[in-house]
DNA sequence: TGTACATCAGTGAACGCGCGTTCACTGATGTAC
DNA sequence: TGTACATCAGTGAACGCGCGTTCACTGATGTAC
């Protein structure tokens, strides 16, 4: 709009943060350029002064909302670890407040299959962040019988992702609700063989209720 | 085409599959009713004479899709049941070919985050198809502790078809690779408390080797 | 301090194109006589 | 058997619209003198 020297990026910043919103929401073919932009408070033309191509900025977005999913979902369980962590996590994550906030939730169940369709970069840019959020949970990732701590973490994601996905295309909210749990259920189940784990660890932190 | 009396289900049959195979590889917004047509051999014109709209058709091919997806998978590993079962149905579903197949494929995975985008008639059909597939694999299924049946086919879905999402969706093939092991591994996990299942049931089907 | 000019983020009209949809028409097939 | 007509599945041109993208322009801000 107005001319205020060094508040290009903060624009940039903002479309992108808008087109995370909105291809979660619509989907990188359903949600337009100007669909973005107006969501921005911008108009059309303005968005080649900061991205290429709608390819350009999918790239970015991808790389932007698998960071804000990570951010969201991964810390803030501190004092927790092992089976307790995995067990808070997947309450947050296969929750109804999840499901129910689509353009705010977590990028997998929505962009996955539109990143499928997406060439190299899209591709490309998708692994890396995938392999940083797998990275930066295992640490706390409950130990198992036979399986590499991330690719249990990987596994668990795919659990995650497809059930909120399943749970979202569903019509009837109680077979909705019957899908978060039965998802919760399979993903703390513990695997035969594994080491009984300790009861919520040390200073068990109170977690805020009702987030399901 | 040509006047042939009689033949015009058979064509409308021919583009409900067609727009199957479009939509599981581009999605609903990304095939065009052209797009459909011209894959089935004819020219957009026709298409009204068959569908009130294309938002009928996604409606009428959510079902054709998810019916395709069980009698790919389901059926025909006869002999087997319970954790047998579960393997032989992983192994299969959860493959390289499976994964590189992507029109042919399982509607799950291409089409679950389209449908949470449509309107409540897709979401019914998609419900409704998707009960059937759970009733239809149920009575196989491996008993598992403190899970009914129903809920862990559920469970099992949403693990295998966010896997095979995953998998598509990244660059590198190993990583790929990793990640349809790693839901494997899951996926017949067995947990704690589940009474140890017999070895391969009774006269033991030789499957053929090379699906994955 | 005041005026003239330079900067540049964002506007808005325009482009060629493909979308979903409509409809007058075609032409191969079936039927009546 | 041969001719004239009826049927109707599919064609192809056209519609209004929204798409991604381009570009001349605007006007508030910063700077030079």
């Amino acid at each position: 709009m107005r001319y205020r020297p060094g508040h290009r990026m903060q624009t940039r910043a903002r479309i992108l943060a808008t087109a995370a919103r909105c291809f979660r929401a619509k989907g990188f073919v359903g949600a337009s350029v100007d669909d973005v932009m107006a969501a921005a408070g911008l108009t059309a033309g303005g968005f080649y002064a900061h991205f290429a191509s709608k390819e350009a900025l999918i790239v970015e977005t991808i790389g932007l909302a698998l960071r804000e999913s990570g951010e969201r979902f991964l810390p803030g369980i501190d004092g927790l670890e092992g089976l307790s962590w995995l067990r808070e996590f997947v309450r947050r994550y296969l929750s109804r407040a999840h499901r129910d906030a689509v353009a705010e939730g977590c990028a997998l169940p929505t962009l996955t299959t539109g990143v499928a369709r997406q060439g190299p970069a899209a591709r490309k840019a998708f692994e890396e962040h995938l392999l940083q959020l797998v990275e930066s949970c295992a640490p706390k990732w409950p130990p198992s019988a036979g399986l590499a701590t991330q690719d249990r973490a990987l596994a668990v994601f795919a659990l995650c992702a497809g059930g909120l996905m399943l749970a979202r295309a569903v019509d009837d909210p109680a077979l909705s609700d019957r899908i978060l749990r039965a998802c919760r259920s399979l993903a703390t189940a513990e695997p035969a063989g594994t080491p009984a784990s300790p009861p919520p660890a040390g200073p068990a932190v109170a977690v805020p209720r009702g987030v399901s």
